[in-house]
DNA sequence: AGGATAGTACCGACTGGTTGGTATGTTTGT
DNA sequence: ACAAACATACCAACCAGTCGGTACTATCCT
């Protein structure tokens, strides 16, 4: 057996992990460090050694969110961004939101939206992190946007449109969580980026791209 | 002294009260009851004694909330009803909602949309009343909506168009919260209120009502 | 080589304070 | 007198965070 390499995945990534999954699903307050110590298969001990506070691994759950996010909207520029023109990039990456956003596997619930409302009054770093979420995918979002925008030639508010967009979709999740109703995010979703392709001069040929 | 009234608002009352402020602004779970307690004046043994528990409260919060918001609608119609066609009604309507909403001494966080996040999973019943609260919300701007359309001969999904419209709202009071920047609401509800607007059909004119 | 030293990762019992809820008694309106 | 409306003291469970200790490895001194 010449070192058949078993990656001992770290703690503090196995408490992130863990972290992401139930901070999302019940939220910041009501997750017990005890919680995320058992779902991580991991000592209190070993928690408290590597975050200095149940706080401190909240954020850490925050950058590995936006890191995701991240990832997910990169990998979607590298497959769409092959000579397709900036309008066709802009409206399949809003499609391909819709679906994944209305996955229950890999969405249904954003950590950054659920975490703010209970700590924004209380938590002044955790709300700033959360802030810096928004505000990256923001940034990311306006990207495909004014590149659009610029093609067609026309002058529009990209970063009201971009705020535009990530506010439906934090929207479009709390109707969800109220009502379990998926159909919600597909409808909103669609309907705004149906919006801003307009405001940006879309032909509608260029709305309708397959899927 | 002849009797100078002087009402002793009722404790369930007063309670209910403090709740819907506390759950507002620092959520359900962080909120405890004792909070709830000194801030509306009132024993600790009085709450148990009118709410069977603190879900029990929240529920009655809820059911008070709504009730607000619908007298709020209620009150925007009787005075913009006169006579005045239902596109208008419509707009002003929408008009009014985004000074209101970017209100921070009025509005700036809604009780149905910051506690139903918590408890989307684990606690059924609130996330029930939420869900209602925010159904009738939808209903009531469904009439205004269809009454437009009517208006306008225009065939439009009220529906989808009435769940963009809360959507939009719960989305931009989540980045009000993260950036504390009111701007956000006005931008974003705006933008959707046109968009309603242009898809029922309205003309420029109309969507250009005086505040 | 090998023993002392030090640093890192980790464990889990424990603590001090908080929480939702209760038990028991007192006041007040009728 | 009797029940509803309160008040106070209290409890068991729970929570974030601590602390003394262990196991393992790396480094250094001789």
């Amino acid at each position: 057996m010449p070192k058949t390499a078993e990656k001992p995945v770290p703690a503090p990534e196995k408490l992130i992990f863990a972290g992401v999954d139930l901070f999302r699903r019940h939220g910041y307050v009501a997750t017990p460090v005890d919680a995320i110590c058992a779902a991580a298969g991991v000592s209190k001990g070993a928690f408290f050694h590597h975050f200095a506070s149940k706080e401190a691994l909240a954020e850490a759950c925050m950058d590995k969110w936006d890191e995701r996010m991240a990832g997910w909207d990169a990998g979607h520029t590298a497959t769409a961004g092959d000579g397709a023109d900036a309008v066709t990039i802009l409206a399949t990456y809003m499609r391909r939101s819709i679906a994944f956003l209305a996955d229950p596997k890999t969405f249904a619930s954003c950590l950054p939206g659920t975490t703010v409302q209970e700590i924004s009054e209380s938590h002044p770093a955790l709300r700033e992190r959360s802030n810096q979420c928004f505000t990256k995918a923001h940034e990311r979002f306006q990207t495909l946007l004014a590149a659009a925008a610029n093609e067609k030639q026309t002058t529009v508010d990209t970063t009201a449109l971009a705020r535009l967009w990530i506010g439906t979709i934090q929207g479009a999740l709390i109707l969800f969580k109220a009502s379990r109703d998926v159909s919600v995010i597909e409808s909103n979703v669609s309907h705004v980026s149906q919006y801003i392709l307009q405001q940006i001069g879309a032909t509608d040929a260029e709305k309708a791209t397959e899927s």
